[in-house]
DNA sequence: GGTGAGCGC
């Protein structure tokens, strides 16, 4: 049950990924890959380099770093500038995260959730940046990369909730189930792997251990349209996302979409006041 | 293998 702490040192990245799945084409090669086929914006100035080899720190105590308060994000404009990190392992700090992103020059403050009692982390935090472009750049190219000194790739999205402003709400969502995936697909690939074919695609999320960061081999991908939905789990069933087949199926629905079906196709609350409404249609023989 | 989770602890 160990994991692997770096301890200060450089820990063995990739000392047990010889599976040849697991090259790291999902880099940075943008127009090769066609889940990418979306170049998202052209980054404007310089783009944000990769994360070369994170050059481990000496590692202080929490009880020395607790003053990055991330604070209020949104500020005057009221523009969200943060970004949330998940799956973060319990020793990646602040200055883990600081180190990473320190040369995009543009990263203001960074905060660790950690339980109050305990004082672990609880696998995610805050980074704020200059501005809402600086955490776009980081959030496109980082997302989905492989993160330092650790098996694990970097999950990343916008800090959004308690910060009014900006939310979704956009509509009903249609989700569906996506399992048999590739260990190296990642939210993000398996996103533009569907939005490439269906514009409506909102999002999508792949299921991961969290103690290992892993993939668990499932996802889920969201739609704003549920024609696109219903056409995608025929069309993308048995699609190569990475170098596996995908499977498809519906996806037991978590989220009350708007509109919720009823569970098990009952008519009950058919019973508008008249017994004669419940026909032979409602009582199977 | 299989129906998530993760928003300021």
């Amino acid at each position: 049950m160990m994991q692997q702490p770096p301890p200060g040192g450089v820990a063995p990245p990739s000392s047990m990924t010889n599976d040849p799945s697991q090259t790291q084409q999902y880099q940075q090669q943008p127009q090769s890959q066609p889940w990418m086929m979306t170049s998202q914006q052209q980054q404007a100035g310089q783009p944000v380099p990769p994360p070369a080899g994170w050059n481990p720190q000496p590692v202080p105590p929490p009880s020395q770093m607790q003053q990055y308060s991330a604070g209020s994000a949104a500020t005057g404009s009221g523009e969200i500038r943060s970004l949330w990190i998940g799956d973060l392992q319990p020793w990646m700090d602040e200055n883990y995260i600081i180190s990473i992103f320190a040369q995009t020059g543009e990263v203001v403050s960074t905060k660790v959730i950690r339980n109050k009692q305990t004082g672990l982390s609880e696998g995610y935090g805050f980074i704020e940046f200059v501005s809402r472009a600086a955490a776009e750049r980081v959030l496109q190219s980082y997302n989905g990369l492989p993160m330092p000194s650790a098996e694990q790739v970097f999950r990343l999205n916008w800090a959004a909730l308690g910060y009014g402003e900006k939310r979704q709400e956009e509509g009903p969502e249609y989700t569906i189930f996506v399992g048999d995936l590739a260990a190296d697909v990642s939210d993000y690939m398996l996103q533009e792997t569907f939005k490439a074919v269906y514009p409506s695609v909102k999002g999508a999320k792949v299921v991961t251990d969290r103690t290992t960061g892993r993939s668990k081999g499932y996802g889920f991908v969201k739609f704003g349209d549920e024609s696109e939905q219903i056409r995608s789990m025929t069309e993308m069933n048995g699609m190569y996302c990475s170098n596996r087949a995908m499977r498809i199926g519906p996806a037991a629905s978590k989220k009350p979409a708007t509109d919720q079906q009823y569970p098990k196709g009952h008519q009950e609350a058919l019973i508008l006041g008249g017994l004669e409404l419940i026909s032979a249609e409602m009582i199977p023989l």
